[in-house]
DNA sequence: GTCTGCCATAAGAAATACTTGCATCTATGG
DNA sequence: CCATAGATGCAAGTATTTCTTATGGCAGAC
């Protein structure tokens, strides 16, 4: 049965006449008439009565039209909630990002997103980016703010979620920042006493970050301390027990009055990125959120 | 918003890919695309993010397939409301019908139509012809068994209820019956002495047919009473107070062993029917009873 | 009586939907 | 590492459905 039919039934049966109906649906009359039939050839009965003043219902039009009634309010529903989604009246997106972007930019995007749109919640778990891309790509989350070191770029399995190779998922660049040295506040060492000092790593990719530049430099780094927490970090080195290198949203996030940066090019940079299911851009909330985060990674990666 | 697509993009939600859904549907992958596109184009948003294994819903996909389900469950009742109507599982049909034909072949046919259809419920009033017409009319009733008077044939006005003139109602023929002449039973009034005979009239219409036919005798019948009940007008004739003329359902109805009928071509014969308003005969359950009157009275008119 | 409003029918036109064929992409298995 | 299977997308032509136009019949109102 075609509930196109079956929603013009419900027209002719509200207007009380196929002429009516037909006005009401900005069609012709023949048009109304034909697809009537139609749907009382499908129902093997009449539907309703045609005299000269209009119709009347037989007893299957009147149980028919309740259904119709029932089955025009939940596509009127649906419209709504479409249109409610679509006009960020409603609707939520579930964000994954890293510590130090969780405490940065993150909160700014998210802030400004709530206010210009009350009726979308917003969610936000922290997570290191491979968990973050796991989140999304489970559909656990819709958008995970991520970074990538140059190390991890195009090997394939896009697991390491570099810009050009996210695998099914899509890269939404942010910005780039410096990974920096960091040492005690009166330290003296020098470029070239690196090798021979402690190191403190950071989480898993980090550390394998730090230790792939210290070999370009030609040394393997001792690391005696990780967390992948920059304010433990922080204090380790602010209490001299060792060095390590840090990105600047983790020294924009908390900067430990005991600690120094060295500009020092050993590190490079890292790239930061939004990454979503391919298509999940066009999601009104989706989209929202992202554009909230460019912006606010603009001000962010400002040098 | 198309329904059908609706539909559709259920199909797919529950399938978990558009190929599975065109292969339920019974058409062609691209088909499902295109029209799924299209949806997403009306609604101005995914409905659901396409992967290499299959789709995953979106917010709003999942929310359209909520309301879905309810649209494809109101259209399943309805089909099975209308299956049940059009397989006599249910329905109801109400009849009216004139007196002497509700106690002779109505209950027949009532009968018959309860026992082969347990589930249609039949709903019977007893009217005269003219009220019984204007029931049908207003959808009061959706059969009448009404009878005709030649006189009153074809006066334009379809009021009268005339085989070939019933307005905007169809006549369904069941059978005529003779008018006869009764009197007491030990009366022995001859052909010549009918115009001093004092007279007992039945309903209106019965009492018009009554007086023309004995203006066509060539008198004016003197009419002292007047009762649309046929055991009242025979307990009267068999006291001696009057003679009349009834119909054969009537005599068959009851039949007062104090009279006696007289054969006699003065009154002619009128015709029984049913009426129904025009298209109603398609309606399952009114069709069911038309032919199960029509059987009865192929019975109750046998001569 | 004529007029008006309503419905049915038929045939051609228009819009819509579908099919076919190919290209691409991703997991999966050898 | 390559081949395969299964998924989607795209494009063009074909079919089908649907709508429009034009006409006629019928009943009720004036």
């Amino acid at each position: 049965m075609d509930p196109r039919r079956v929603l013009l039934f419900r027209s002719v049966a509200r207007s009380g006449s196929l002429s009516a109906a037909a006005r009401e649906l900005a069609t012709t009359q023949p048009a109304v008439s034909q697809q009537l039939r139609a749907l009382e050839r499908e129902a093997g009965m009449p539907l309703v009565l045609r005299g000269a003043r209009g119709i009347t219902l037989t007893e299957a039009g009147q149980r028919l039209l309740t259904q119709a009634d029932n089955i025009a309010a939940h596509l009127h529903m649906a419209g709504e909630e479409l249109a409610g989604l679509a006009q960020l009246r409603a609707g939520r997106v579930r964000l994954v990002a890293f510590p130090s972007a969780a405490a940065t930019l993150v909160p700014d995007a998210l802030a400004a997103l709530a206010d210009d749109h009350p009726g979308v919640a917003v969610e936000m778990v922290e997570a290191e980016p491979p968990e973050a891309a796991v989140a999304v790509r489970q559909g656990a989350a819709d958008v995970a703010v991520v970074f990538s070191y140059p190390d991890d770029a195009a090997d394939g399995s896009g697991s390491m979620l570099a810009p050009d190779d996210a695998g099914d998922l899509a890269w939404v660049p942010l910005g780039d920042e410096a990974v920096q040295l960091v040492v005690a506040r009166e330290s003296t060492i020098g470029p070239s006493e690196l090798h021979r000092q402690t190191w403190i790593a950071g989480c898993p990719r980090c550390r394998g970050h730090l230790v792939a530049c210290c070999h370009t430099a030609g040394f393997e780094p001792r690391i005696s301390f990780e967390s992948d927490d920059y304010v433990v970090v922080q204090n380790l080195v602010a209490r001299g027990l060792g060095i390590t290198a840090l990105p600047q949203l983790a020294l924009r996030a908390f900067g430990h009055p005991g600690i120094a940066v060295r500009e020092s090019g050993l590190f490079g940079r890292r790239t930061v990125g939004a990454v979503h299911r391919a298509g999940a851009e066009h999601v009104p909330a989706t989209r929202a959120l992202l554009e909230r985060l460019q912006r606010s990674a603009r001000t962010a990666f400002a040098r």
